[in-house]
DNA sequence: CTATGGCACGGATT
DNA sequence: AATCCGTGCCATAG
C-alpha cells in the first residue's frame, strides 16, 4: 500500500504523460475508430483536418500531390508488395476491390449493397407479391447481416400472417452469405450447418454444441461443453474449431472463423478488414496492393491553434488545457506507431506469403510470430497484439482473420484435403495418409492426421463416401 | 489384427 | 504463465 503511493507519486505527471504509450495495436479499425471519434468529441485539442484528394486517382488521402499508391506505381515491381495506409471505409461485403484503385482505370465500380444483392438472388423464387416483404427484411438487416426487427412486426405492418414472413425468410437465410436475415448469431450458425451438410459431413452434435452450448463455445470453454454434450473435452474442440472454421456468426462480415474469447455483449469481435490486398491487374506479375485500413478519412493531429491559446489560457483551466494537449499529442504518436508496425507487419507478410495471398492455402509457409518479431526487430507482443482479431480482405475477396497467416498446419490440412479428395475408389485409412503425406514432404504422424481429419469434418476412411462430388 | 478415438505429456508458441 | 499442438500409448470397435 505504502510502496504504491511512493511510486505513483515519483513520477511526475507531465513526463509520466508523454512517455506512457496507449495500446492502439490490439484494437481493429472499427474499436479504433471508436475511440478517436470519443476523443474527438471530447478533446478540444484533437482536430481532423480535411484530407487531399490524389490528382490521379481521386483517392482521398491525407497529404497533397500524389497518393502513396500512385507515387509508387513507376518503381513497383513484382515482388516487392505496394503497402500503404488507405481510408477506405466502403468496402464491399463480398467485394472485389472497386476499380477505381486502378489508376487509369475508368471502369465504374459495380456498387451493390447487400440487400440488393441478395434480393436479386431470390428473385426468381420469389412470389412476385412477397416482394415487398423481402424488401423490408433486407432493409432491417443490421451491419451484420442479422434481422433487426422481430417477424411478428413485420407481419402486422404488411397485414400478413406470421407463416408468409417466414417462407420469404426462409429464402433469404439460404442465399449468400448463409445466414443473413437471422435474427441472432446461434440461428445464423444453424443455418449455415444445415446448408453445409447438404454438400459435406459434418461432425455429429455440432448442431446441439450451437443449440445448448452457445455461450459456452463463445468462451471456449471447451471441458464444460464436453460434459453438457456427453462427449470427451478434445472431441468438444474439435466440434468448436470445425464451427470456427466453417461457419460465421455474423453472415454479412464475411469468411472469418474464431470464435474470440471476449462474451457476449462484444460484437465488434467481427468486423470489417482492417487490411485489404488487391493486385494491380489480372496480369500474373504484379505487385500485390496492400491497404492498412485507417479508421478516418483526414488527418489527425494537435489543434495548432489550441496549442498558441496555450498561453492566453485562464489560469483555472490551465493545467486542463495541458492535459488536453498531452492526450491529444499522444494519441496522435499511438496512431502514428500502430500505423508504422502495422504496414511493416504488412510488408513482410505479403512479400513472404504472396503465393498464399495469390494461390490460396497450399502455398502458405509456415511462419511463426516469434520469427516475424525477430525479423522486425519488435518484442513478440507487439506481433500478436497486431495480428490478433484483425481481419484482412485477400484479392478474391476473401475475408481471413490475420492469424491465418501463422497457422502453423493449415498447409498440411489443405494438402490432406486435396489428397482425400482426390482418392479414387479406394479409401485411405489414416496411417496410408500419413505415408503418403509424407511423401509429399509433410512428415506427420498418423495421430495427427486423425486430427486434422477432425479438423476439417472428414469422416474417418470406412465411412467415407467412395464417390467424390466434382 | 487393423483402424480410430481418448488421454496425457512435453515442447513450442503466444 | 497460459495455451496450443503433435505424438505416443492404450482401449475399443469392427
Amino acid at each position: 500500500m505504502l510502496l504504491q503511493r511512493q511510486t505513483t507519486s515519483l513520477r511526475p505527471l507531465t513526463t509520466a504523460h508523454l512517455a506512457q504509450t496507449m495500446t492502439l495495436l490490439g484494437l481493429t479499425v472499427g474499436e479504433l475508430r471508436q475511440k478517436i471519434e470519443t476523443e474527438l468529441a471530447e478533446n478540444p485539442a484533437l482536430e481532423l483536418v480535411e484530407e487531399h484528394h490524389c490528382p490521379v486517382c481521386h483517392r482521398p488521402q491525407p497529404n497533397s500531390g500524389l497518393c502513396p499508391l500512385c507515387s509508387r506505381l513507376p518503381s513497383a515491381t513484382a515482388e516487392q508488395p505496394i503497402v500503404f495506409l488507405s481510408p477506405r471505409e466502403d468496402f464491399q461485403h463480398h467485394g472485389v476491390l472497386p476499380a477505381e484503385d486502378l489508376p487509369d482505370d475508368n471502369l465504374a465500380p459495380e456498387v451493390e449493397d447487400l440487400p440488393t444483392f441478395v434480393l436479386r438472388q431470390i428473385a426468381a423464387e420469389l412470389a412476385p407479391e412477397d416482394r415487398s416483404l423481402a424488401a423490408h427484411l433486407l432493409n432491417n438487416l443490421d451491419e451484420d447481416g442479422l434481422l433487426s426487427v422481430s417477424i411478428l412486426e413485420i407481419a402486422s405492418y404488411h397485414h400478413v400472417l406470421p407463416s408468409r414472413v417466414e417462407v420469404v425468410l426462409k429464402l433469404i437465410q439460404r442465399s449468400e452469405p448463409i445466414g443473413v436475415g437471422c435474427s441472432n448469431p446461434q440461428e445464423a450458425l444453424l443455418v449455415q450447418l444445415d446448408v453445409l451438410a447438404e454438400t459435406r459431413p459434418i461432425p455429429l452434435l455440432a448442431a446441439e454444441a450451437i443449440q445448448q452450448g452457445m455461450s459456452l463455445l463463445s468462451r471456449r470453454k471447451y471441458s464444460e461443453l464436453g460434459q453438457l454434450l456427453g462427449i470427451s473435452t478434445s472431441q468438444a474442440s474439435q466440434i468448436a474449431s470445425f464451427i470456427s472454421n466453417n461457419l460465421n456468426p455474423y453472415p454479412a462480415r464475411a469468411h472469418w472463423g474464431d470464435v474470440h474469447q471476449s462474451a457476449e455483449p462484444s460484437p465488434n469481435v467481427y468486423h470489417t478488414p482492417d487490411v485489404i490486398i488487391s493486385r494491380l491487374n489480372d496480369r500474373e506479375e504484379t505487385p500485390l496492393v496492400v491497404e492498412v485500413i485507417t479508421p478516418l478519412y483526414g488527418t489527425l493531429r494537435v489543434n495548432p491553434l489550441f496549442r498558441q491559446a496555450l498561453h492566453q489560457a485562464p489560469p483555472e483551466h490551465s493545467t486542463e488545457w495541458h492535459q488536453a494537449i498531452d492526450r491529444a499529442t499522444l494519441l496522435v504518436k499511438c496512431i502514428g506507431q500502430r500505423n508504422h508496425t502495422i504496414v511493416r507487419l504488412m510488408e513482410l507478410l505479403a512479400t513472404i506469403q504472396r503465393k498464399f495471398i495469390l494461390h490460396g492455402e497450399v502455398h502458405l509457409l509456415p511462419f511463426t510470430r516469434a520469427r516475424m518479431a525477430d525479423e522486425l526487430e519488435v518484442h513478440e507482443s507487439t506481433i500478436s497484439r497486431a495480428v490478433s482479431g484483425k481481419a484482412i480482405q485477400l484479392p478474391t475477396g476473401r475475408i481471413i482473420p490475420l492469424s491465418t497467416f501463422f497457422d502453423r498446419n493449415l498447409q498440411v490440412r489443405t494438402v490432406l484435403k486435396q489428397i482425400i479428395n482426390q482418392e479414387a475408389s479406394a479409401n485411405f485409412s489414416d496411417s496410408q495418409l500419413a505415408v503418403i503425406l509424407k511423401g509429399h514432404g509433410y512428415p506427420v504422424a498418423r495421430r495427427t492426421v486423425a486430427k486434422y481429419r477432425a479438423m476439417e469434418g472428414i469422416l474417418p476412411s470406412h465411412l467415407r463416401q467412395p464417390f467424390k462430388p466434382c
